[in-house]
DNA sequence: AGACTCCGGATTGTATACGATCCCGGGTGC
DNA sequence: GCACCCGGGATCGTATACAATCCGGAGTCT
């Protein structure tokens, strides 16, 4: 048994490539190119290139080639507005259906966070913030919308907003966490809903007034 | 010029017959079949179901084959839910940026709705219902939402809650769709998102008590 | 000069052929 | 009888080769 290199998919490497910004918005994906990249046939290639067009990080056209899909504000915007749609959903159900337990782990991350703002370690809050992020979608238990959810969050990452996931001022989404993190915590669901759309509401504002 | 046949691509030819039931759910689909059935290489054919994979109308297996997506209660559930979500973020921008004609144009729909129900025509009042949500997309502006639902529609087509979709009590389905159009019509985004909310929730109700 | 035509290169789209993987059934040993 | 092993067949996964399409630029006619 040779240690067999996990093999992780072309889709999924190319995506990382694409989030990680190794393949900047506008790239054109050149089949060939990317067969020499990554070791692999061109139907592979073309296979990733389908799946990722689906999922919005790049723009196919006929017979003209892929590329590296760019988004406008105004995009950016309106899938910041799908998000708040479907993960004040996910909160609503977060707050149904968590566990005891899920409760006392959800709270258990507010000290890490408060840290991370007084020491001003911005990348360290924007990681705990993804990490709420993943756990309410677990305790959410809501499959459809967490795929959705995912490939929003991936549409809306690395591209001209790249600045506002390290939210411009850490002590309003800190208090805005914590806002989602009682409500789910005590069991009240329209308010869980209501502030993660507030939080996601005031990443919006963000953008447009970065966008003037 | 030859008439050029419209060629309309492989991917929507399947996407159809799925849609039309004409490939039942659990179907499994085999590609060097499906290339007899459509006359294309299996190349296309594989594109296809890729793409329609990534749509949630096929499933996937590694070295297994794909197969057409039965989904449960539970999940048309889901999508219902998330649908809920989506389209009611769409009404809210409908009513907030329709002009007076197509404010105009929606309530044009309404005696030919309140018709099919006095005269016992479901399926004409179904697609009057399907025209009212496609005048609302129009409306609403929101590329990413309206994609998204588009989506979801599909997923919940032609499954196992197909009955539902032809609603079990056509005057409360018309009450809530002239609610819809009467709350947009006059520019209440509040109104409509929950108007929109409720009609859907009343669509999973249905759901759920079919389920038992 | 301007616009039109046509050709060459680059790239995608498609067909064919081969190799890899998996399920399933029969056989074998205990 | 039962568990295990192993080979055959079907099907997916991938490499290779070729045809179709599109873009850009040189050349030409007015």
């Amino acid at each position: 048994m040779s240690p067999r290199p996990p093999k992780t998919s072309v889709t999924d490497r190319l995506r990382d490539d694409i989030l990680a910004g190794s393949l900047a918005p506008g790239t054109r994906l050149i089949e060939i190119q990317l067969t020499d990249r990554y070791g692999v046939g061109r139907a592979a290639i073309r296979s990733a290139i389908v799946e990722l067009d689906k999922e919005g990080l790049v723009v196919r056209e006929a017979n003209r080639g892929a590329k590296v899909r760019a988004i406008s504000v105004e995009e950016a915007i309106e899938v910041y507005e799908a998000r708040a749609a479907l993960e004040g959903l996910m909160a609503r159900h977060a707050a149904r259906e968590a566990t005891k337990l899920e409760r006392e782990e959800l709270r258990a991350l507010v000290p890490g966070m408060r840290e991370a703002v007084e020491r001003d370690a911005p990348t360290r809050f924007a990681a705990l913030g993804r990490d709420l992020h993943e756990r309410v979608s677990q305790i959410g238990r809501h499959r459809v919308a967490r795929h959705l959810i995912d490939t929003l969050r991936n549409q809306s990452r690395g591209h001209p907003d790249r600045l506002s996931a390290i939210p411009a001022r850490p002590e309003q989404s800190l208090a805005e966490h914590i806002a989602i993190i009682e409500a789910i915590c005590s069991g009240d669901a329209d308010e869980a809903q209501a502030a993660v759309e507030r939080h996601i509401e005031s990443i919006i504002a963000t953008l447009r007034r970065d966008a003037d």
